[in-house]
DNA sequence: ATAAATCAAAGTGTCGACAATTTGGCTTTC
DNA sequence: GAAAGCCAAATTGTCGACACTTTGATTTAT
């Protein structure tokens, strides 16, 4: 199963596709990070001109995949522990805020459908298992509602569009699995409690600790694949 | 005296200079809030061809100061009270962790640079006046030096480069002024010294109340001017 | 042998033209 | 008279070609 954003739009242009192709690919790996990215073979690779390439490009910078510079080209990201703690803070910060606003702003009936998807996926086979790709797109799912729920549309694009996607790949990347898996279940579980009550602030601190241990897993990580 | 932002890069491609003068037209209302744009009569009018103009929107949809629809076109974005709330919770969450950032990372020397800043601007006499568009300038210099020191490149990227356009259309279009112009001041001052105490919690919590005070400010104004 | 200068190959930025889609007014129909 | 269908004008999306810049390998000079 491949995961895809609650939030994707269908894609109409032919940048479009582009775009959702090439960020796959670089998500996944396929496209190494700190490669670099050579319009001319992109635009081959995908049958199309190099228009719609750019214009993908562009919004390939924009969620953090790339970087460029003028006059020299793009090239993706390197995945670092300064970067992962920067991104983890920003994350730590607006999906509390998220968590605050979810629980003023976010409708019985949403709230009720993450509480099904959440025992739903409980009672899947390789969630208690600890599976780590479902849980991947279980977690994602999770983090993409609350976010929703919070009705503030700058919020929404910034965690969903601009984030989230630099958060998947570090978490692809390195393999996010382990015994963090199952309890970051309960924790789910818990935010979702507060906001049901109607309490923000508890919801903010209990999103806080669980993006704060999330990063803390993927550091240890990536300090172990970096010393060896 | 126009004001700069301090981390522009030069500009320089064509796209790079159609962006900075269509940023300027549109936080200014020389292209007005909510009208359409025309590709072929913006190129027109700055000399360009459709590529680089294509370019420059895909950047002036990032920072939010337009609108696109696939196979429609771009439109310059509308202020209204919702955006300014979702737009100012922002700030006030991203200001305040630049805060507790630049308690804790921000060299001494810049926080000295900061004060000194802060002084020459006392002395000017537009802003003991109360004159809005120097206090302007001088206040979005204060927040972008701030935002700086959290050495947070996440950060400062989304709050430079993204929001702080969006925040200067509010403010030039809805004319910030009044009272707060001083006042603002000496809240600059005490953010000030309490990342100079490398005291992060406080200069927090300052920050969010400097920010929630002058999003008050804006929002009285725009309710007066929509019900006028 | 090292460093500066040179030059061709490759890549990026921009242009004008064409294809595909939307828009708004007109006709047709109920 | 209102709604649906239709057509032409305008606009957006895409293409291939060209100009300018960077790259890095080779040559030249110290």
């Amino acid at each position: 199963m491949v995961f895809q954003s609650p939030i994707l739009k269908a894609p109409v242009t032919s940048s479009d596709r582009l775009l959702l192709e090439i960020q796959r690919a670089i998500v996944e790996g396929e496209i190494a990070a700190g490669s670099k990215i050579s319009e001319p073979e992109l635009a081959r690779r995908f049958n199309v001109s190099r228009a719609p390439l750019r214009e993908a490009l562009a919004r390939l910078e924009r969620c953090h995949l790339i970087e460029r510079l003028p006059n020299v080209g793009a090239r993706v990201v390197k995945l670092s522990v300064e970067g992962l703690i920067s991104l983890y803070q920003l994350r730590e910060e607006l999906e509390g805020l998220a968590c605050r606003l979810a629980a003023e702003h976010m409708p019985e009936q949403e709230i009720q459908e993450l509480q099904a998807l959440l025992e739903k996926h409980l009672q899947t086979q390789r969630v208690r298992d600890g599976e780590s790709y479902y849980q991947e797109a279980g977690d994602l799912d999770f983090h993409y509602r609350i976010i929703l729920g919070s009705k503030n549309d700058y919020l929404i694009n910034i965690l969903c569009d601009e984030l989230y996607f630099l958060v998947r790949m570090y978490r692809v990347q390195l393999g996010m699995n382990g015994p963090r898996v199952s309890r970051a279940f309960d924790e789910h579980k818990a935010i979702l409690n507060a906001i049901a009550n109607r309490d923000g602030e508890l919801a903010d601190l209990l999103m806080r600790r669980h993006i704060g241990a999330s990063r803390h897993n993927i550091e240890l990580q990536l300090q172990l694949r970096e010393t060896g």
